[in-house]
DNA sequence: CCCTTACTTCGATGTGGGTCGTATTATGGG
DNA sequence: CCCATAATACGACCCACATCGAAGTAAGGG
């Protein structure tokens, strides 16, 4: 019986009620951290890291994925070698009730001012 | 008969279709600043700039009224040497519907758990 | 096994912004 | 007129953080 090569890679992730608003706060007021949120919404399914279109090199989108998962914005895990992203929709709801919702209206609204 | 001393001091204002979320997100992401948008939400009426209960000096309260004003947030008037300061609750809800509303919520529940 | 793919880690860098103290300006009262 | 009050302006400081490139690690396919 084989072993498993290694453990399966699992990602943490924080209880929404130990995230405060300040945290969400600094996770959605940078730009690229908010493209990748709308592009989540915008989808409507989940994205793998190397999916999404931003202005910055792996290195730097990587730790923006970590702010998000550590606000408790994005859920991430594994499948193979490909990680893969969610948003963390209804438990941020119910957390701070409006917000994301409003955040993610305001971003689609920048990119296309008609669609609102 | 005595001509007025000097011109009555006024402020500039932006206009909230020239206001991007970006800049009103910077605004609200200060603890100080939600404070002050809280501070404001929660008396219902308009506040002079001494009067909020903030943990910094006056000249940084100057700084972050300044923001606030300039992100769209606030509308600053004078009354003699006093200033005066109101949300602009309707202006940003039809700009950014929802967005004012979930931070002030979110801000009140922090402070007191049990009022929302 | 090796190689590719996908993402991470680390260290360095640069810059923006929150903070303060001090000096200054504006208004109103005595 | 002078002073007190309310707030601003300015300059300096400091630190957090977004960014990058280069090197590292993990999974899977041939």
């Amino acid at each position: 019986m084989a072993r498993p090569r290694t453990t399966p890679r699992t990602v943490d992730h924080p209880d929404l009620t130990q995230v405060d608003l300040q945290q969400v706060m600094e996770a959605l007021v940078d730009p690229v951290r908010r493209m990748v949120v709308s592009q989540l919404a915008g989808k409507g399914e989940d994205m793998s890291c190397g999916t999404f279109e931003v202005p910055v090199s792996t290195s730097t989108l990587t730790h923006h994925f970590n702010v998000l998962r550590e606000a408790g914005v994005i859920r991430q895990y594994y499948v193979g070698v490909t990680k893969f992203n969610t948003l963390r929709t209804g438990e941020l709801e119910e957390r701070f009730p409006g917000l994301l919702p409003a955040v993610v209206a305001a971003c689609a609204e920048e990119v296309d001012p008609g669609t609102a």
